[in-house]
RNA sequence: GUCCCCAUCGUCUAGAGGCCCAGGACAUCACCCUUUCACGGUGAAGACACGGGUUCGAAUCCCGUUGGGGACGCCA
């Protein structure tokens, strides 16, 4: 049987990077094993669903890579077919309307309560004649559930979870303004749409019990369950906004390469022996349910840095520099953009994230003349600024302008003057960069070229002193 | 509160009874490389939550305790 897996957020807001870890999860298996991987939209709370939202989630899976198949099914509009599965359930006895207004259902919450138990509706309409139906109010459908027994769920990564069938309750299948709620949702979805596995966070897994009666009421065949630990924070608390509960496009912004983020979501919650750098191709031909940990795990922004910085050395040059230049707001002007793709191979090894990497580039896009930082100024003053003044002629009369020259230039010159290079090189780097850290002088030297070099350094001399 | 789930270095994890006085990665620290900062290299420190069993032998199996998480809606 082909394996059909399904991503199934609620458009309430981004996708968040519990979501698309799920997504990542889903979608590995369903490549894993030659399957197809669908996309639901559960749109049925028409207050809180936002076409923002839908786009939010529906870009954050293109940035990840993450493509689906088939259509894309919108929950909302299925909601007659929800309704019309209700309906066959009422007329085979499985389901039956209840009157019972919120006021009660609030007394019995409260009664529940004081008595130290959990809320579980009473089943007062379950066997009553519908001729005691009160005037005026319009009923819920709900489930008939078992009230002996026991239902179990056959978990691929929890394994075998029973719960008995008194702790569960008739729960509504339609509202009374005849909408459908979202545990009948789902499983007349994922039984139409042909999912073979569902595999969805942990928060579900005592969902499943309740879904799995639906199943059992309208004798279909349930498909597999698998639900993955939950993300939680490094405080090992619920993820917050200021710990990464982020949607994917904060991550993009922040300056993740998408096959990091992908690569780091993968190996939370999941292994496959000592590998760390794990490809995609790697990822789709290795993932399986049962190496998925049952443990929730953190959400660690400084292996995620380390593995972005990793995938950051290893991207070609151009698309580094035209996500630079974008970020640095010089797109478009080619002197700048060939100058970074030129000084990429020195700034790459220096950052972690895009947006440090634009930080760290953004020397090479200033017009003269800089403004040196407060370090670098104290590099350029007395000595600094003698050794630089001297050092512009023997520069101006060098003759060629690669690196390698350039340091055998300045090395010559350092020896001449009795002096270490470092004495030689700091100046120069805070001249040419404005800085006192930069990637290795003499390349930026290469990249800025004989005139820009020159004139950064005549610069930083008159105004040194 | 009730029900359900989970538990190896600070973090992510390897480990499916002897290969483990527990391996890798990130982070930390030291050293090397070096014109700065990084990258890279070498090394150090660092964990089987606790208590009982079972077994010749337990991180691995069972029970309990503790700790964490989740679910208890006419939300999804």
């Amino acid at each position: 049987m082909t394996v059909v897996t399904r991503f199934a957020p609620s458009p309430t807001g981004f996708l968040h990077i519990g979501g698309a870890r799920t997504a990542l999860f889903n979608w590995l298996y369903a490549r894993h094993h030659g399957g197809v991987f669908r996309l639901r939209i559960e749109d049925t709370d028409r207050q809180r669903s936002t076409k923002e939202a839908i786009e939010a989630i529906i870009d954050g899976l293109k940035w990840l890579g993450l493509d689906w198949d088939d259509e894309t099914v919108f929950q909302f509009a299925r909601a007659p077919r929800h309704a019309e599965v209700a309906m066959e359930m009422l007329k085979q006895g499985k389901a039956y309307y209840c009157y019972s207004t919120p006021e009660e259902l609030d007394q019995m919450r409260e009664a529940a309560k004081a008595a130290g138990k959990p809320m579980r509706y009473d089943g007062r309409w379950r066997d009553r004649d519908p001729k005691d139906a009160p005037t005026g109010v319009k009923p819920v459908v709900r489930l008939k559930a078992p009230t002996s027994g026991e239902t179990v769920v056959h978990d691929k990564v929890q394994g075998e979870v029973r719960v008995a069938n008194e702790q569960l309750d008739d729960m509504v299948l339609l509202r009374s303004d005849g909408t459908p709620t979202y545990m009948h949702s789902v499983v007349v979805d994922d039984h139409d749409m042909g999912i073979t596995d569902v595999i969805r966070g942990d928060d579900h897994l005592t969902n499943t019990f309740r879904q799995l009666q639906i199943y059992q009421a309208m004798d279909w065949a349930p498909p597999s369950f698998a639900h993955i630990p939950l993300i939680h924070g490094p405080d090992g608390a619920k993820l917050s906004k200021r710990h990464g509960a982020l949607g994917v496009e904060a991550y993009r912004d922040m300056g993740y390469l998408p096959e990091a983020l992908r690569n780091y979501l993968l190996r939370l919650g999941w292994g496959h022996g000592d590998d760390e750098i794990i490809s995609t191709e790697q990822a789709i031909q290795w993932f399986d349910l049962d190496a998925v940990g049952r443990g929730p795990s953190r959400f660690d922004f400084a292996k995620l840095d380390n593995l972005n910085g990793h995938y950051l050395r290893q991207t070609d040059d151009e698309r580094l520099a035209q996500d630079v230049a974008q970020r640095l707001s010089v797109a478009g002007d080619t002197t700048i953009e060939h100058r970074l793709i030129a000084g990429m191979a020195g700034l790459k090894a220096r950052a972690k994230t895009l947006k440090e990497l634009a930080e760290n580039a953004r020397f090479y896009t200033l017009t003269r003349p800089l403004s040196p930082d407060d370090k670098a100024c104290a590099q350029l003053t007395g000595g600094g600024s003698r050794v630089l003044k001297e050092l512009r002629e023997r520069l101006a009369a060098a003759p060629t302008w690669i690196a390698a020259d350039l340091e055998s230039e300045a090395r010559a010159f350092a020896e001449a003057k009795g002096v270490k290079l470092g004495q030689v090189a700091q100046p120069l780097r805070a001249a040419l960069s404005g800085a006192t850290t930069s990637p290795p002088i003499f390349e930026v030297m290469q990249v800025l070229g004989r005139e820009e070099t020159l004139g950064r350094i005549d610069d930083a001399v008159g105004a040194g002193g």
